[in-house]
DNA sequence: CGTGGTCGTTAGCCAAGGTAATGAGCTAGG
DNA sequence: CCTAGCTCATTACCTTGGCTAACGACCACG
């Protein structure tokens, strides 16, 4: 089970298109937009990084038009980040090619197995939730 | 579906214990445990990066004696890298940890749970395979 | 034998992860 | 109100690892 997880994961990154991003700097503007907008230390958090590798990879998405900054309204230490207009393109460019890679292969499957792929998918989640 | 994979590959790259090798060092040093020995651009091939990556990292295993490099039988070109027992030892270690937090987490779950997941790893194993 | 191709390594560049240090700002207690 | 402790983000430096380009050694074929 480890192993074919392991492997689809890596046969899903590869159906990533071709992006002028690194993979860190996707998954960054990846989580800031699926959580709307994050300050660094957050978004430090949800990418397991310390917060200076944050400020990193942030200067070079913001660099890029695909991140914003503005001060945090009420803590003049920080700022918040969000995804620009484009940056969100981006993430759901990236969304998009992958699930249709995805989707294409479950169409191949018989109905039979794509249910028990249903049920193992609400399994899994719940696995990955666990602890 | 996809975003269960991407969670549960996630969550099980938290189980791994801490090492001192990076992960790039021991996903090489995984993939030359499973082939048992490999040339430089077998094993780049293998993990998807160019050969001056491996030559890299190859270097820093070999420093920590984890694996050794023989000349090639026939190519004088050639060199063949493979594991030492120290370096086999570390990958199980890593192994048995990562399987063993998978397993109490199916040991949770219902018979029936579990039988889904098992057809359901056959399939996705297909999935991953395909094209 | 000569040429083209393959192999592994070296050099240089860039990205990203970490730790340590720093300055700015906030909060709580005296 | 003031101060000490804490939090936050950033900068600096080091290490690792990915890439491309280049190079020398070696192999295979005509």
């Amino acid at each position: 089970m480890r192993g074919a997880i392991t492997r689809l994961n890596r046969r899903l990154r590869r159906a990533r298109p071709v992006s002028e991003l690194t993979q860190s700097q996707l998954s960054a503007l990846t989580s800031l937009e699926l959580a709307g907008a994050l300050t660094p230390k957050e978004l430090a958090d949800a990418e397991r990084v310390q917060p200076p590798s944050v400020t990193r990879t942030v200067a070079a998405l913001e660099g890029r038009g695909l991140v914003q900054r503005t001060p945090h309204p009420t803590d003049g230490r920080q700022v918040i980040l969000a995804p620009t207009e484009q940056g969100r393109e981006i993430v759901l460019t990236d969304r998009k090619a992958r699930d249709a890679w995805l989707a294409q292969r479950l169409a191949e499957l018989s109905p039979d197995d794509r249910d028990t792929l249903r049920r193992a998918a609400s399994i899994l989640e719940r696995i990955a939730r666990a602890e």
